[in-house]
RNA sequence: GGGCCUGUAGCUUAGCCAGGUAGAGCGUCCGGCUUUUAACCGGAUGGCCAAGGGUUCGAAUCCCUUCAGGCCCGCCA
């Protein structure tokens, strides 16, 4: 981009016709990346987010009701917002929060979270009003000819003999059904659906350009050089390709472009899609940081498709984020870099590189970055601070156990502490850490988390401890079961027990374990089992060993 | 019908634009930590780069064909 001049306008826009979800975000992430690195490069870029609220409503959305099909065809910024139930709620709408607005509102609270700094928002519907496409508009309708030979040769479609580059609204608002009869710079004349006559001036925003012409006059308008966009408008024929010929009529380059695939969510219960639910960022960032969603993209090509998973998936994402961003911190003073081969040195600046713009504030960004350029070329050591990056040693796999386990918040860190998991730098768990717990806890009590990470205490004897159990376990368990019931019920107390009498039987530790987690987590193996005892009644533990107990003896 | 994007180890993928021995992570397996086992540390396993053909001294990378998946060409953002 850098042979394009030095200064940039990357361009993103949404129609806020409905929920935004994440597929919305990597649109937007898209331009705040692209912009973070102009910045880097030293290029002057700045970032403008286009509302399309002058866009009309198309159909009455599954989640609206239907008395909204009195506002099919009028503009978004005009018609009030649903409430809870999908009926208009006239009341905000007097109280000047239109349905985009209402949608809008949301995401931008949520783009605040991820760090992204949009220099402007640009509000279609009153850009046409305040008269900033009065030029554009005259042009388009003024070359209306060329306009449509573009539009038919490059789509390979035929418009309608009555096709004029501008959409009117009538006397009510309203989009739909009007037939253009003709033109008289700058008015356009036309008969509404019901045959009434009218007209509309195009300098004065009564109405708006059709959306293949709307999108290159923004980009005459605004001096837009870059812009990323769903494959939808990058494909063959698509607006994009009608747009960059139609921007020249208006004596302006098309800007850089930049397709990206759409994110789908993974079915993961009751969040697959078949039932039209989808996950907003807010929603995402109730689960993870924002550090994890800005990675999510980040490590991801923009042509790549995205399975965007809440489960599994998605820790593993967090904990990938955490383990690179820990490598980011490494320090070069046992020569490690040199003796990586040439790929191996590209592949871990384009991890730094992903990281640094994952980061929330642009500040981090460069430094990361900048750090990715410099490595191997001079001495890079104590380069920057864990608490100040945010770094934890605790995994989110192993928070989630955690989290499970400990109601209490203190009797997480504490369990932390023991295991010497929080950092000598500091005595009790950063801020940082302190808010990935609610996080952690937030998404326990969602259906978001994954079934497989759920600890599931037995109540009674498990089918996998009865098909694995040897009957020559009963003296051990019968003999713990004796310890357990009248010592100290502690995590202390508790793993003595299970490690001093399975050593006095010449049971290895591994198998005493293996044991005990089959018929108190109907698994293999599992987090410290102690901690999960301890969390457990003294009487269930001791029901569930007598059970056990009682299918060895039968 | 026309066109675009994608197809690399069990999984997620880097590398492709500017050809030069295929890089990671997860998983798996093994070893260590002998009061642990979703933790931590070390090591190993694993890829005829979707298929075929061409160009080249040399192709995951360039060209052609085929197959598979996704998408666009309906004023629709």
């Amino acid at each position: 981009m850098s042979h394009r001049g030095d200064k940039h306008v990357i361009a993103s826009g949404i129609t806020p016709s409905g929920e935004f979800h994440i597929g919305h975000l990597r649109e937007i992430l898209t331009s705040d990346i692209i912009k973070r690195a102009c910045i880097t490069q030293e290029l002057d870029a700045e970032f403008v987010f286009f509302v399309d609220d002058a866009d009309p409503l198309r159909k009455v959305y599954s989640f609206l009701d239907n008395s909204y099909e009195t506002y099919i065809g009028h503009q978004l910024a005009n018609i009030p917002p649903p409430d809870e139930n999908g009926i208009p709620d006239l009341e905000r709408f007097e109280q000047g929060i239109s349905y985009a607005q209402h949608f809008l509102e949301p995401f931008k609270k949520s783009l605040q979270m991820l760090g992204v700094e949009i220099d402007e928002y640009i509000y279609n519907y009153d850009a046409y009003k305040s008269e900033k496409f009065s030029d554009v508009s005259r042009t388009a309708c003024n070359r209306a000819d060329e306009i449509r030979e573009i539009i038919e040769r490059v789509s390979g479609r035929e418009l309608d003999a009555n096709w004029f580059p501008w959409n009117p609204i009538d006397a009510k608002g309203c989009m739909d059904g009007i037939t253009i009869t003709g033109w008289d710079d700058p008015f356009v004349h036309w008969l509404d659906s019901d045959g009434n006559a009218g007209r509309s001036d195009v300098t004065k925003g009564e109405g708006k350009l059709p959306w293949r012409i709307d999108w290159p006059a923004k980009w005459a308008w605004r001096g837009v050089t870059m812009e990323p966009f769903g494959k939808d408008h990058g494909a063959a024929g698509g607006s994009y390709d009608t747009g960059k010929e139609i921007v020249r009529l208006f004596d302006v380059e098309p800007p850089y472009p930049t397709t990206y695939e759409w994110i789908s969510l993974k079915g993961a219960g009751a969040m697959s899609s078949s039932t039209g639910v989808t996950i907003g960022p807010l929603e995402a960032l109730r689960l993870v940081p924002p550090q994890i969603m800005r990675y999510l993209i980040t490590r991801n090509q923009p042509k790549r498709h995205i399975d965007f998973d809440t489960g599994n998936a998605l820790i593993e994402l967090a904990d990938e984020y955490q383990r690179n961003l820990a490598e980011t911190m490494r320090e070069n003073d046992d020569g490690w870099w040199g003796e990586l081969s040439r790929r191996q040195q590209k592949a871990w600046k384009d991890m730094v590189s992903r990281i640094g713009y994952a980061q929330i504030n642009s500040d981090i960004s460069s430094a990361i970055s900048g750090f990715a350029q410099k490595i191997g070329n001079s001495e890079t050591t104590a380069y920057l601070d864990n608490q100040y990056f945010g770094l934890s040693k605790i995994t989110f796999r192993h928070l989630a156990l955690l989290a499970q386990l400990r109601e209490n918040d203190d009797a997480v860190w504490e369990s932390v502490r023991r295991s010497g998991l929080i950092h000598e730098i500091h005595d009790g768990p950063t801020e940082n850490e302190v808010h990935r717990l609610q996080l952690m806890r937030n998404w326990i009590a969602s259906p978001h988390f994954p079934d497989g990470f759920r600890l599931r205490i037995q109540t009674q004897i498990s089918e996998l401890a009865k098909e694995n159990m040897d009957p020559r376990d009963v003296e051990y368990l019968r003999a713990l079961a004796e310890a357990f019931s009248d010592c100290e019920w502690d995590w202390g107390a508790i793993n003595n027990h299970v490690c001093e009498l399975a050593k006095e039987r010449g049971m290895k530790l591994r198998d005493a374990f293996q044991l005990m987690y089959w018929i108190v987590l109907d698994q293999d193996y599992g987090p410290k089992l102690a901690s999960i005892l301890e969390e457990m009644e003294r009487d269930a533990v001791l029901s569930l060993l007598q059970s056990a107990i009682d299918e060895l003896s039968a």
